[in-house]
DNA sequence: ATTGAAATGTAGGAAAC
DNA sequence: GTTTCCTACATTTCAAT
């Protein structure tokens, strides 16, 4: 399968998408000004080929109890492959952790955790990421207001 | 309108949903083991409550040529709610920026960051961030992997 | 690759329980 | 709040260009 480049119209329907994928293929057909078919070709590629990877509820988090995000920074004691595939599996298995990236930096992992509140974080800290082997020190930060959120790139 | 509390079967559509909004109403029915007007009514619930707030597609962003995520953190000169507000007035324009959010700790704000390669994020930095009123510092740190992402809370 | 039109399936609304 | 029924609309396929 040769992975064509995108073209303007592609790049349209991306950006649509990417703000509201509940959008019918006829009203992304008007906005473009492209036949209906045509829309639910592109779509259906771009599904194809992997630009659109999937197609998710966002929630409202304080509503459904995960009031409290953090941000925690871990350092390890080492840095071998071993050490380093460990503890990216074993973190990712946690439900808490939304994200897990491996940084450039002063620490090796930042992780994206979501819980209801401090005392569901501290319980998380304590008994899951904290009995996490090799692991030196871990930093948190928490979220006190959200300015911005959005999971749409700017393209 | 009263704020009924999620039961079971609730949290059930939003847990599936969260995973993959693209599913049809028959399908969630099947595997919840009730009747698509059943589902359809809850969903429609759980839109108008505001627990659903949008359905995005969620893209690879590699192949959109956003290889390069960074997380900066941000120290403010003051922090009086007139720079606050400016502040986060003034970042959320940018589209770089994807998240921005006030935090505990030793900085003021963490951002993220979505740009091509490090020249892209570069010029943001000195053209964009940087020329913000009232910043005393900004760290950055740059992903070099992505172990989990999801968009999904545990519930 | 794009289109209009046909066939299929789903969503959305109404009425009864 | 759930179910069945019904209509409108959306998706999907296809032949033609």
């Amino acid at each position: 399968m040769a992975q064509a480049e995108l073209d303007v119209f592609d790049l349209n329907i991306l950006r649509i998408l990417q703000k509201d994928a509940s959008l019918t293929n006829k009203e992304i057909a008007s906005q473009l000004n492209k036949s209906v078919a045509t829309v639910h070709e592109r779509v259906r590629r771009l599904k194809e080929q992997g630009y659109i990877k999937r197609v998710v509820a966002i929630l409202d988090r304080k509503k459904i109890n995960k009031s409290l995000i953090a941000f925690s920074q871990v350092l390890l004691h080492d840095h071998t492959a071993e050490t380093l595939a460990t503890f990216e599996r074993e973190v990712s298995k946690f439900p808490e952790v939304m994200e897990c990236f491996q940084m450039t930096g002063t620490f090796d992992f930042i992780l994206r955790i979501a819980t209801s509140d401090m005392d569901a974080y501290h319980d998380f800290y304590r008994n899951k990421l904290a009995k996490l082997p090799n692991i030196t020190t871990v930093q948190s930060f928490f979220v006190l207001s959200e300015t911005k959120s959005i999971t749409a790139y700017p393209i």
